[in-house]
DNA sequence: TCTTGGTTTGACCAGTTGGTCAAATCAACG
DNA sequence: CGTTGATTTGACCAACTGGTCAAACCAAGA
């Protein structure tokens, strides 16, 4: 019933969706306007107004879209696997994610820096139960000598931090570093990191 | 000659600057609104445009005024002190820069997220200079083994991405561990994390 | 070919935006 | 107190914004 699609709605939806991601992502919600999106996509403002309700309906199927794969990562992440490669290989999964869709990144950056207005709902809900899932399965290992002591909190926001910044800060990390490709070195920089935390004595300050 | 402040003009510059601080670093540039900036600083909008001549003015004053003190923290490192200490003070200031000014570096992190259209020149000279110059430092304490073998630009990246994740993402961070303050831990973590990349034998991947 | 239902658009609208301007108001100094 | 220059504002404007709508267009089946 809903599901009825024409060739040329799945196409124009779909066209629409993307120049709305290369929109929103470049200029936040406020800062977008429906004839940059309609003239990216290819269509007529009406045309656009055709397919979805509104300029918020277009940003709203764009976050739903995105949250759905963006934490398919940690989600991953396995209480039966070996403790540092199981860490190691999430906040890979996260990098790759970070550079496969450093649009759907910036995306997210531009909805919480500006408070998270539209999914704050959930970050609450869905995203604090995800994370203390994950937090309790890392704090096991830490508790057990397994990895070094650390807060399982602040070890996940790094792995986003670290990662997402290549994404996020695209501008400056080419800027600064004059390479084309933020993202070069950064694999092999970032499991070294990750090891090193990980791999340390269970000394742990304050 | 362009020294003269009234008691008012300095007052009133000081609080359109506040509130514009407040109010782009939320919004972004585009997503700002003179009328906004004008309420939070409690002048009409014709009086705003009497102190600054328009919108981008009140905006570029912000960013001026931010990258002066943003990059003292790296200017500070110092190539005659403890390897390891220095780049962990580094990290702590950064860190202390963060928690005491979170609208700037929102603010910072909406330019740059937009492609930096307003600063992206000097983010090719100032900055890569100063980048370049203390990365340099820290190559030559890597390579005579003061430290363990990082390359010093991912280094420098995981600080600014570590430090700034806790006021740029501030709602993401207290909504996931509910905590009302994001720094939280901050310090420690941060601290633990560094000297663990340092500390550890030189083998590095890749 | 004709019809029907999905598709596209030009013209339009009300609200908002950055910015202007002349007139009114205020502060301070002689 | 009066004058002068700084300050403040209401009224206004043109451009832009998200959104509407009736009319035109088009694809495809009968």
């Amino acid at each position: 019933m809903t599901k009825a699609q024409t060739r040329i709605q799945l196409r124009n939806r779909t066209a629409i969706l993307d120049a709305g991601l290369d929109v929103f992502s470049q200029y936040g919600f406020r800062g977008s306007t429906l004839d940059q999106i309609a003239a990216a996509a290819g269509l007529s403002k009406p045309n656009l107004l055709y397919y979805f309700p509104s300029k918020e309906a277009i940003h709203t199927a764009l976050l739903e879209r995105l949250l759905d794969t963006w934490l398919d990562p940690l989600r991953a992440l396995n209480s039966a696997g070996d403790p540092v490669e199981e860490i190691v290989s999430y906040a890979q999964r996260k990098l790759t994610m970070s550079r496969e869709f450093p649009r759907e990144s910036r995306l997210f950056a531009n909805e919480i820096l500006q408070g998270a207005p539209r999914i704050g709902a959930m970050l609450g809900s869905d995203l604090k139960q995800l994370v203390d899932e994950k937090a309790g399965i890392i704090r096991a290992w830490s508790d057990t000598g397994k990895i070094a002591r650390v807060d399982p909190h602040h070890l996940i926001f790094s792995i986003w931090a670290l990662t997402q910044h290549y994404a996020d800060f695209d501008v400056q990390v080419r800027a600064v570093r004059g390479t084309d490709d933020p993202f070069a070195g950064a694999q092999a920089f970032i499991d070294h990191v990750m090891r090193s935390i990980l791999r340390s004595d269970g000394r742990n300050p304050s």
